[in-house]
DNA sequence: CTGGATCCTGACGTCGGTGTCAGGTTCTCG
DNA sequence: CGAGAACCTGACACCGACGTCAGGATCCAG
């Protein structure tokens, strides 16, 4: 498959894609000529690495997974990484759920007739 | 309050409090001399500013919700930003939870002594 | 074999929240 | 009143994922 394609299956831009593979998590081959040609499974893994970025891993972390991920090579280090990653993801999604029930509050108050809103102190 | 003290109690730096009121999210008397006074509640507004920007809001659409933050004055475009900022943050609650089962299965996968993994097509 | 579509590298630009530095003013305590 | 701590504005730097442009090479259908 060409770059083009994968960019647009995966739906992302042919740039992240080179983007990827200049951070070393997404594998490529070239033609002869230079051109990057990839199999089905870009796209699957392109998702992944998304799915990961909008988890706030940063690039530099995933590429430590990337053996762990790819060839099921799991080390101590990558184990300690995929807990302290799930953690931190636990304890972020936590706290956007007490962001999303102060939201829900303040549409509420919002809503009422009554005029005070002291969100503030709802802390 | 001084902006050192606030900045203390809250947890952010004094260039963060400057930011947040230039960009109209956090008000401030001043003294004759041009220096910054807070009432006791600006701890409590630096909590929940920093509280949506976590949860992915901009400055931008902080501003435009506080005058109903503030004042309890709510108008239709604000109770609609309100909304729209919740199903936001909804969508994006749910897809860090797929995220976090797919960490707990590759967590799961790296501890097996299977050494295969194919995580990629779990999609 | 050719021309238009696609791709290549390299480089600089963007955005948003914040760090940091310079050079100067204000506050507060003794 | 003096000195040191805290504060002021303005400006530039940074990071990370990606946009965008230039100038050129490659690919493939006809």
């Amino acid at each position: 498959m060409r770059i083009g394609e994968v960019a647009e299956r995966a739906g992302v831009s042919v740039r992240s894609l080179r983007y990827y593979e200049q951070q070393g998590l997404l594998e490529s081959t070239r033609t002869s000529g230079g051109q990057r040609r990839y199999g089905d499974d870009a796209v699957s893994w392109v998702g992944l690495i998304q799915q990961l970025y909008a988890a706030g891993l940063s690039s530099a972390t995933i590429r430590e997974l990337m053996p762990c991920l790819h060839a099921g090579v799991s080390t101590p280090e990558s184990r300690d990484r995929l807990r302290t990653e799930k953690t931190r993801l636990d304890e972020y999604i936590s706290g956007l759920e007490r962001t999303r029930e102060r939201l829900e509050a303040m549409i509420e108050l919002a809503e009422a007739p009554n005029p005070h809103c002291p969100v503030v102190l709802g802390r």
